[in-house]
DNA sequence: CCACGTTTGAAACAAATGTTTATTACCGGA
DNA sequence: TCCGGTAATAAACATTTGTTTCAAACGTGG
């Protein structure tokens, strides 16, 4: 029991440390010495710095994985081989992010640090999160083809990347974003509100016109 | 001229290592030691590391916000009072954002440098960059908001940090990005290529309709 | 050519970091 | 009760970090 309350707390309190300064900017003494464990508990328990990061990002990512691919599994049931329609795939996903971290009230831990996730130089974090959760980022990707028939492969792949970045750079910058916005605008931003308003932007880039066909003849270096 | 020499090539190495690796992750002898300078030329130069990322930064965003004022001007003049249409700003924003950095070939490096702005923590480069570049920044969303009336102030605010979102995320990852296009997609994709397929979808990011009104009583922590 | 302010250079500094090492405390099963 | 391994603790370790120091080299104006 003992041990189980210290991988714990270490846990608790690193990753709300990592969220708010990144990983390279929090020390391993910072986070002991706020989780009232010993120094060496996070060497003993995890081995590294690096494997504490990682499974700071297991806490959340598995049972996301587990319950995405469930419902994933329920929609394919539900429309028996026809496509999914786009909005339902992306509503989907939305619950199934905001569903997780709801369960301990660190919705906004979750997101900044799939944030960082990707910001962050962190080649370790990367690779780890692409070999322990890749696939189902391809599933999803795969199904997401099957909704938008109509886009070229090529509009489609970076149409998912434009979203993508919205999400990503919008939800990794939200501290600061936020303060601006309750000093500008006298209102409290919640994450729920922020995906609340990033649904009908994201389903209008991905239904946008096709671009222009490219110009003939122009090279760029 | 030697001193010169010094300061510029700190300021290209420290340019091209924090994009790559992010600022608390880029020491100054791997800088100093890359760019063959003596370890203590950064400190006798600029005075400490914080100061030597600010300058990084002012080497990209004087000469922008110089042209971008410039091009600013030149709008309102041609429309003499009249709103400016929301794709003419943001076509401007584009081309200036593209022309600085293109005379150096380091779109790249700006965009991921505007990224780490946001992401990393580094609460002394937003000031910075705020206090020297936020009038600026000011001016054009109140051109924005001129150009689009119908969007409430709060709703417009996020959309244009959405929209810069995408672009940030896209360009800042460009090349890992372009080796999955060309290898998926057999397609070989410039800058001036990609900002053909983000025209359409910032457009109608801006122009989606607006979200369903906040359920009311909903609170978070 | 000299003198003086500027720049470079090698070395040292103090502080902070992740990790390791022994030692002690704990605690459930024989 | 005593033994076993597991966990917690304090201390030390080896690096790495940004910064400072001070002497040497430089170069330019007199």
């Amino acid at each position: 029991m003992a041990q189980n309350d210290t991988v714990t707390r270490i846990l608790d309190t690193a990753e709300v440390l990592f969220a708010e300064r990144g990983f390279a900017e929090t020390s391993l003494r910072t986070i002991t010495s706020k989780a009232k464990v010993n120094l060496a508990a996070v060497n003993y328990h995890f081995g590294s710095k690096k494997s504490l990061i990682q499974a700071v990002f297991a806490r959340y990512l598995d049972p996301f994985t587990e319950r995405f691919h469930g419902a994933l599994d329920e929609l394919e049931r539900r429309y028996r081989g026809e496509a999914i329609p786009l909005e339902e795939l992306l509503e989907t996903m939305a619950r199934t992010v905001l569903e997780v971290p709801a369960e301990r009230n660190s919705l906004k831990v979750f997101m900044r640090l799939l944030g960082l996730a990707y910001s962050q130089a962190q080649g370790h974090l990367r690779r780890y999160i692409q070999e322990e959760y890749g696939s189902v980022f391809t599933r999803f990707t795969e199904l997401i083809r099957q909704a938008t028939p109509e886009l070229p492969d090529a509009e489609r792949f970076w149409r998912l990347h434009f979203v993508l970045g919205t999400v990503i750079f919008t939800l990794s910058g939200l501290d600061a974003l936020r303060d601006i916005a309750e000093k500008d605008y006298n209102e409290h931003v919640t994450v729920r509100d922020l995906v609340r308003r990033l649904r009908p932007v994201v389903v209008a880039a991905m239904q946008a016109p096709l671009p222009a066909p490219a110009p003939a003849g122009v090279r760029e270096a």
